[in-house]
DNA sequence: GTAACTGCAAAATATTTGCATCCTT
DNA sequence: AAGGATGCAAATATTTTGCAGTTAC
């Protein structure tokens, strides 16, 4: 139950209570986006430098808090939970290209995951492009009128 | 039939034929990799400048030649083939952190595919991370010498 | 007090752009 | 001849490293 707030979370994996700590767990915490850094400079409510951001978000990745994907342009994107080992590597994600967020795909049919076994593939750490359930229906919505 | 020569595919998609691009197609066509740049340029047979490179991949990106992925690590890798739409957007494609070449992943099922399809996902261009058959056969073999 | 966190400077890596020159057709 | 291709210089973007100073515990 009990939604943790960031604090809570940073103290019970033992790490220490900053600020520029404190406010990123909230920012990735509060929205299903996968954020590059660039987008995480710009929405941080106060000034943290990019080497931190990226030392934080590396230490965050490190000890399961966030998980790190690739988007379609190499460039490195963070997100809040979908950590959990066995959901990582049984469905892809996607991200909206309209909206950004983050969405799980449905997991994939147990024949073609015992198949991916064989190939000792570790995680999807990937994202697909496309646009979420919610994106395309207002889409239609609009062009039905 | 017939396994064209680069030369005769450039001039098919009405491309002009000088060293570098001949050369650059030779070593995509005669490999089932996915070479990131740096590879490329160490295993061109003729210096050729890195920019030219990057041009000369976007544009036999854009003539459907050869396709574009990204790594785990960001990083663009280019591989001959594997272009024919429908292919590319039924079945995931791994490489294989031993030999590093690139093999296609089963195709995903039909009812996966029609799942995918209300997410407006195009391509799949990205490549998963883990051992090819043969590698982990051969890896096995010796294990158990 | 001390180890961990932070910020600044600088480097490393990947990729792109501008421009003058060269070469294929 | 003309337009596309090339090479060099330089810019841009992303991410990493080193180090000295600061802070949470």
């Amino acid at each position: 139950m009990s939604r943790k707030s960031a604090t809570d979370i940073l103290k019970q994996h033992g790490q220490r209570i900053t600020n520029g700590r404190v406010v990123l767990l909230e920012l990735l915490m509060k929205s299903p986006n996968a954020f590059a850094l660039a987008e995480i400079e710009k929405q941080l409510s106060i000034s943290v430098d990019r080497v931190t951001i990226y030392r934080t978000l590396h230490t965050f990745e490190s000890i399961g808090l966030i998980l790190k994907v690739v988007d379609h342009k190499g460039i490195g994107r963070y997100m809040f939970g979908h950590t959990d080992h066995h959901n990582v590597s049984t469905h892809p994600h996607l991200r909206c290209n309209e909206c950004g967020k983050v969405v799980c795909l449905p997991c994939l049919p147990e024949e073609y995951l015992a198949e991916l076994e064989k190939y000792d593939i570790g995680e999807m750490y990937f994202l697909m492009e496309g646009t979420c359930l919610e994106c395309s229906t207002s889409k239609t919505e609009v062009e039905e009128l």
